[in-house]
DNA sequence: ACCCTCTAAAAAAACGGTTTATCGTTGCGT
DNA sequence: ACGCAACGATAAACCGTTTTTTTAGAGGGT
């Protein structure tokens, strides 16, 4: 008690006092302590009936009702920089992506949207283009902004994280990482067998630029369903991107250099939509069409592939499912990192049957099939 | 001193002053007391050097230097939520807007946060699909995150804001919003002098969703450069868009109605690139040529824009200069409120010639031009 | 009368910074 | 010898919550 009468001589000579005492009614949103003036009763209390705490069951209905109505009356809001301060959680997550593509950054991220928001997560986005110190700095950056888990997209982590973390289509090997993959043995199997039973056997392929962690993947998938279908992959039909951003011209060019060398396939499988449409535009330069002379089958299954002249056959990603995925994932893990959650999660490919692929002309090339 | 001599009192019983005094080397991050107790210096003092605040002037160059030199040394880092509480500052800002589309979307993102990131600040995204509910309570769900200003993508303000708001592409009445907009005027001279130019006199019209805030002012536009080039606008040949999320479909099926109705134009001028690319498809599948039968022409130039079969003849925004130019006066905004800004910033679209247009034939529709 | 449990509420500590007001020295002018 | 300013630094207030610890009182059992 001696406590007690120290603390009011101290509150007596607090310059703020004064002040303190007539808050009420000024403009700006209300806090805890103005409400607990206006009702009488204890911070505390009103906190524990507000967040539905389980120490306020002993608070009787009567007191709960007069907290509810006053929060609503006042429009009480509880400061989110006061309340992260004190539970050091920021009901946001960080999305680390190279870029924010056309076609596929946006489909996931619909999908992460969706179910984030839901479970009243925000999120921030920031993207690395695949520069080192940026890769660097955002994962930093955004555990300084005390973000409570990460989502990467096609992106390997750079340090192990002490956040909970979910990789989407970035294989990452790190130790509690949980990565959303797509199966890319069976992508490639459907798109091969699809253009073996077209009568190909002559196929160009296109392997992703290194940098990014499906390429590896996707190639061995490629290798593997080439091999069981006998199908030869010859390295002079092989097509390398080197990509730091993506737009059809990615595909373009190297499409356009492979035809001046050879013109000995009747079909290419590439590595994704956007690089697809330049492929087809790169061989209509070169006077051939599409897909008498030669078949082109994508990959993603983005919103315009079925919109394009001729509409792209593609073997569809489940994006927007891999993003939805992935976020609830993720929060399950910050909810309760000592949950054990699988390394990796796959997620089944689809063909997508449209008009760039056809029947293997007989003859190669120029001329038209009969 | 008597007050002295209780805080001493009360600390030797605070329970946790054991503890407190040999938290030094403990794991996990450094904070500014434990700090000050490595540096023998008094919290304030660390503050003041770091944030190199004009009170520490008379800080002695010395002592300054060990202060660096030990947050370094122990990569301190200021607690975000602890700074922000005090500062009432975030450093982040909402960015709101209809959704995540393809094209638009991301080329707008893409200078914002170029912008943004370089600034040390991080954004917030939110897409409310024009549902009232979400519209009315995101604005309402990052104010409580306490961010520091609003981006407006295509989306009308829905309360007057107390932040700093600017907005692209919404045409916002609001008092102290900025606003961000295209010269709607200009862009549709473009479009129909080139075509005029081609020989057009049969133009069919395409206005966009009434929800969209550039639907009006790109109908006026159209309205008004019709007249000065005396080109009717026919309410016949004209398609109302409805759309609440954008994908070709938009576009492709009442251009399908509309050819069904009638073949008495020789061109048509789209609400953007995404609506262009389906009602090329349309024409198409209405077994007519582009730009043979019925020129195109497109808005916004998206990247995949010049990749599409035929290549689409587009109004260019800058719409990435937009979203930068849009994140500075935004953080102007921010860091002097009082600062007067325009109103009304107006970009200058383009004109970029692809292949979509072309002269217009002698005979309609159906004959191929001489 | 005593101990114990239970209810209802409040006090105080904690989170980790920033900012304001204050304090002891020292040196200088008068 | 005294007042005053500059210096170098610090204690304490403050931001607004959540959570742990206390308290006061009522009721029950022995």
């Amino acid at each position: 008690m001696i406590f007690s009468r120290l603390r009011e001589e101290r509150a007596k000579t607090s310059p703020m006092n004064k002040e303190k005492q007539d808050t009420r009614s000024e403009n700006g949103p209300i806090n805890l302590r103005q409400l607990s003036e206006v009702l009488r009763l204890s911070q505390t209390t009103i906190s524990l009936v507000l967040n539905d705490s389980p120490a306020a069951k002993s608070i009787p209905a009567h007191t709960r009702e007069r907290v509810f109505e006053a929060a609503r009356k006042f429009q009480y809001r509880p400061n989110y920089f006061a309340r992260s301060l004190r539970r050091s959680k920021s009901m946001s997550i960080g999305v680390l992506a190279p870029d924010l593509s056309e076609g596929y950054f946006t489909l996931v991220m619909q999908g992460v949207e969706e179910y984030l928001l839901r479970a009243h997560y925000f999120y921030f986005t920031a993207s690395h283009y695949w520069q080192p110190d940026l890769m660097n700095d955002y994962p930093r950056l955004l555990v300084e902004r005390a973000v409570d888990g990460f989502l990467l997209l096609n992106t390997p982590a750079a340090v192990e994280s002490v956040l909970p973390t979910v990789a989407i289509s970035a294989h990452n090997d790190t130790k509690g990482v949980t990565n959303v993959v797509l199966d890319h043995r069976m992508a490639s199997e459907l798109a091969l067998e699809h253009l073996y039973q077209l009568g190909h056997r002559q196929i160009a392929f296109m392997k992703g630029p290194e940098i990014i962690p499906d390429t590896e993947y996707r190639w061995n998938g490629i290798l593997q369903a080439a091999k069981k279908l006998k199908i030869e992959v010859k390295p002079e039909l092989c097509i390398q991107l080197s990509a730091d951003s993506w737009s059809p011209e990615v595909g373009y060019h190297p499409m356009k250099t492979l035809l001046e060398r050879s013109r000995d396939f009747t079909a290419i499988f590439c590595f994704n939509d956007i690089s697809a449409i330049g492929v087809i535009r790169a061989i209509h330069d070169a006077g051939l069409s599409v897909p008498e002379d030669i078949s082109v089958i994508g990959f993603d299954d983005i919103i315009s592939a079925a919109y394009q002249k001729p509409s792209l056959t593609t073997v569809r990603q489940p994006l927007r499912k891999m993003g939805s995925e992935g976020a609830q994932i993720l929060l399950e893990l910050i909810a309760d990192p000592k949950k054990e959650q699988p390394t990796e999660i796959v997620m089944q490919p689809e063909l997508i049957v449209r008009e760039s692929t056809g029947q293997a002309p007989v003859a190669l090339a120029r001329p038209k099939r009969a």
